[in-house]
This record gives C-alpha cells, sequence and structure tokens, in this order.
DNA sequence: ATTTTTATCAATGATGATGTCAATAATAGA
DNA sequence: TCTATTATTGACATCATCATTGATAAAAAT
C-alpha cells in the first residue's frame, strides 16, 4: 500500500509509474486473485488515481497485457538460466512447475488467454522462447521429437498451475506423489 | 434464439426451463465465449427474462456450475464410453481432447476453475472419473504408473484447450503436427 | 523567467451486470 | 368451478468498472 494521504502531488517518471502500478497488480493478483486485477483496485495499491493508469497504459486491457508480458518475460528468463546452468531436466521442469504457480502467473497467462483471444508475447519474450526451443532440441539428440515433448511440457505446466489441485484430488493423489510429479515426468520424457 | 415477441406468456416445466437455459449458455459459450456466459445474454436467447434464469439456478454462478456440471458429466460419459469399447488408446486421447476443445469446454472448466478456487464436481460426475480411473489402471499393465499418467494426460488436456494453439503457434508447430500430437501421446504413454 | 509539456487528480457520465420485488398468468389439484 | 401453487415478467435498485474531461502542478525546455 503506496497511500497519498497529503494534498501534496507525487510526479514520477513513466518507468517509475509503469513500475509501481505493474509491481502493485502483480501483488494484487497474488493476494486477491484475479478478481483483483481492476483498475481501481491497482491504482489504490499504487497510491494513484486510476485515470493516471489509464494514462499510462491506455485501458485496463492494455495494463492487464503489460503485466502478462513482465511476467511471462521473467518465466522464461529464469528457465533459459537454469538451462544454461546444465540443470537436470527435473530440476528444470520442478523450477517450471514452481514459477507458473508462484504468484499465480500460470493463472493470469491462462486467464488471459481465455480473456482476450490470441496471446502473442512481444518479440523479446518470443525469441527467448525460440532460444529454450534451441537449446532443448540442441541438448536432446532428437530434434523430431523436441517440439511434441515442448508442447507436452508447455500444455502440462499451464493446466497444472490451472486445475492440477482439482484433478490430483480427484485421482486421489497425495502429496508425495504429487511431489515428485516433474521427476517422473522428466525421466520418461529423457527416454523418449 | 427463441423470442417471445407475442404478449402471451410460455409456462415450462422446470426441466424444460432449465434444459433451455443450459443449452443456450452452452450455444453462447461455444460462440461468444465466456463473456456470453451472463445472465442477460443467456436469457435473452433463451428467450425468457433474466429474472427467470435467476428464478431457477438462484444466481448466475450457480447457472454457470450447472452448466459446468452438464457438461462434465457429458464428457465423461463419453470417455467411459469409448474405454469400454476398447478403443485404442490414441483413439481415446484424441477424442478427449477433441471434446474438450469443442464448444469451449475446456475453457469454461478452465474459467470455472479460475473463478472459483475449487471445482468439485457432484458425486455423480465424481463416480464416472473413479470408473474411468480404475479401468485405465486394470488395462494398463502397471497400476503404480496409472495415476501419474493419468494425472499427465489430465491437465494437458486441460492447458491444451486453453492456450494449445498460442503455443503450437509459439513453437511452430504446423498442423499436421499439431493433430499427430494425441497419437504421439498415446504411443509414449503406452511405453511407460 | 517564461513557456511548454505532461503527469496527476477529482468529478462526471456511460454502461452493464446482478439481484429483488410485486404483480400476473398458466397450470394443477381440490 | 374455485383455489393454490409457481413459473414468468417488467420495473426498480444497487453496484462496480471504465473512460473522459477539465483543471492543476511539477518538471523540462526555451
Amino acid at each position: 500500500m503506496n497511500v497519498n494521504s497529503g494534498g501534496k502531488r507525487v510526479r514520477r517518471t513513466p518507468e517509475e509509474a509503469k513500475s509501481l502500478i505493474l509491481s502493485s497488480a502483480s501483488d494484487r493478483l497474488s493476494a486477491l486473485g484475479l478478481e483483483g486485477l481492476n483498475i481501481s483496485g491497482v491504482a489504490k495499491d499504487a497510491g494513484m488515481s486510476h485515470a493516471t493508469v489509464i494514462h499510462h497504459f491506455g485501458s485496463t486491457g492494455a495494463m492487464r497485457k503489460a503485466l502478462l508480458e513482465k511476467m511471462t518475460h521473467d518465466l522464461l528468463s529464469d528457465v533459459m538460466v537454469a538451462l544454461n546452468h546444465h540443470e537436470e531436466p527435473a530440476r528444470v521442469l520442478d523450477h517450471l512447475f514452481e514459477m507458473l504457480s508462484h504468484g499465480g502467473h500460470g493463472r493470469l497467462l491462462a486467464w488471459l488467454a481465455l480473456d482476450q483471444q490470441a496471446f502473442s508475447p512481444a518479440s523479446e519474450s518470443k525469441g527467448l522462447f525460440t532460444d529454450i526451443l534451441n537449446k532443448i532440441a540442441e541438448d536432446s539428440g532428437d530434434p523430431v521429437h523436441a517440439k511434441q515433448i515442448i508442447f507436452l511440457v508447455a500444455i502440462a505446466a499451464m493446466g497444472k498451475s490451472i486445475c492440477g489441485d482439482a484433478i490430483a484430488g480427484l485421482i486421489g493423489i497425495n502429496e508425495t506423489e504429487a511431489r515428485q510429479f516433474p521427476e517422473w515426468l522428466a525421466e520418461h520424457i529423457q527416454r523418449i
């Protein structure tokens, strides 16, 4: 909470303002869920009027897209770092699943994919993604199946972040089994 | 569109009314996406006032839950039939993916899982799910991995229905590769 | 010092969704 | 036929969100 109690006006640089807004938006998403991503609430938490938020992003939808963009970039960077450090596939997968479930990243991703028709990341994130793709295809001996494997992992990660708990509950997977899932998946992926 | 233009009132049985409403809701979901699942719109398409919809379901959320319940039941029944007919795993998977993407079933499922915190199907659907679980565990030789496999398939199916197209686009999967994915997955699952 | 730019905010209007209520009419049961 | 039930509806009230606007002030440019 960054309340502006006095009558004085604070004047930020556009970068500061945007960063502040996205930070508040991210916090609200984690704390309040998807409902928290409205202009008024985000603006209130950021300590400014909602008109200011609109001034910087143009619209609510644009703000959400910007947040998605930032979170996606952070996620992909993290995965890329893990890959460059030659971590084991199991650890990379664990990392991926963890990041998607943490802070509601996967939920936001899914929500935007549902809300908006198309999710088209900026060129920066897209480049990161192809980097990761190439890296994996290069590490694994079989570049033919690499695409399918990555596709499988990606959609599984998304699905898990959205309703993994519910499905696990339905199936009757206990907590240790759930924790072993990334490892299990990594192991069987390597055998392909 | 079931417009009630005349001044006459139609009086349906509660079952007819509910069925009509859920049918319109399903259509709207397919056509308009998640935005279309509001009381006013559904009521309009069903040819009644929104007050009537609330009368039958109690609230908008309850209507959505009812629709989810129905769609889930239909989906599981279909999978069960396929299993009982001893169809090949590839065909069952294909069927599953197809049903989840058709009519926005997977999207609704995901959306409700996101909106509501928990998705807890009615006892009827839950029973169907455990039936399927047992059937698969019994068919496959290895009941130990059955849970993990089913978990993987389930979350992958969900993820695919939500952002499968976007991710496929990112990876650069062409249409034929995309169509072969269920078959590819089934093949590699069987080897586990 | 003066002007220009623009980040900020309070107030307002438009829009739409949701739920309640009282009245009405169709049906079932007596 | 008379009555009771309830499905149906229009009108109303409430509420939230979004975007616009005109004014203001802080910083930058001249």
